[in-house]
DNA sequence: TAAATAGTCAACCAATTGGTTGATAAAGAT
DNA sequence: ATCTTTATCAACCAATTGGTTGACTATTTA
C-alpha cells in the first residue's frame, strides 16, 4: 500500500471496512443497538466465522469497539470514526465545491457584463 | 461481494476507491483544480501506468470525471459523489449519536434520582 | 462432570488488487 | 512524413480479500 504515515493507514482500514454491502450493514444494525456476533451474524447467508471475519475488519478500521458479556463479545458502534471521515471528505469535497462556485460567480458576472456590452 | 442492489455497488466502488492514500491524495490534489494523468502522477514513485489505474478506480467509483483536451484526459473532482458518501455515513452516525445523547440524559436522570433519595 | 452455547483460530481456495514491463493508439510538433 | 508527448492496453506477478470447513477455547447450564 505504500503508507505515508499512521493516520493514512487508519484512513485505508476504515474506508476498507465500508467497501463492502456485508460490513455497512452491520454499520447499519449497530447504530440503532449493540449486538453480538450471532445477532450480526443471523440475517446472512454465510457462516459465523465469515461474519466473526467481517467483523475483525470493521474493529480493526476502529468503526466498532467490543466488550465482554460472559461468553458474549457485544459489538458497539464507535461514532467517532464515522465522524472522521465525514471530516476528511468534507475538507476536500468544501473546497471544491467553493471553486465551483467561485466559477460559478465568475461567469455569472462574464455573462452580465456581456449582455451590458451586447443589449441585444 | 454478494450484492444487493446498485446502490450497494456504487458505494462499494467508491468506498474501496478512498481506500488508498495514493487515490486520497489525487482527491486532494484535485479538490484544489483538474490535472491531467502527468501531472497527478508526478509526485509518485510509481509508473504512470499505475497512476493511471488508480484514476480508473476513481472514475468508475463516481468520485471523478474526465474530459478531453487534444491529447490530454484532465480529471476533475465530482463532488457530488463525495456528499452522497457523507450522507450515507451520516445517516448512521446521528442516529447513533442521538442514542449515546438518550443514554446520556437517562444516566443524569438516574443520578439526580439517586442523589435526591440518598442525600447522604 | 458432561453437554450445549458463543466465538475464534487455522488451513485452504478462487477472485481481486496493486504493481511491473512492453506494445500500442492518438494527437502535436518539426 | 517522422518524432515526441500523452495516455491506455495486455500480460504477468505477489499479496490480499472473502469465503469455506474443521478443530478449538471458554463460558454457561443440566
Amino acid at each position: 500500500m505504500q503508507e505515508f504515515d499512521e493516520r493514512d493507514a487508519a484512513l485505508d482500514k476504515a474506508f476498507l471496512a465500508l467497501a463492502d454491502p456485508v460490513r455497512r450493514r452491520i454499520i447499519a444494525r449497530l447504530s440503532r443497538s449493540s449486538a453480538t456476533v450471532n445477532e450480526l451474524a443471523e440475517p446472512f447467508q454465510m457462516t459465523k466465522q465469515a461474519v466473526s471475519k467481517h467483523i475483525q475488519v470493521l474493529e480493526h478500521g476502529g468503526l466498532i469497539t467490543r466488550s465482554r458479556d460472559g461468553q458474549r463479545r457485544p459489538c458497539h458502534l464507535a461514532p467517532g470514526a464515522l465522524e472522521e471521515l465525514t471530516a476528511w471528505i468534507d475538507s476536500y469535497r468544501l473546497v471544491a465545491e467553493a471553486r465551483f462556485r467561485r466559477l460559478d460567480s465568475l461567469l455569472g458576472t462574464m455573462n452580465n457584463n456581456a449582455q451590458k456590452e451586447e443589449p441585444s
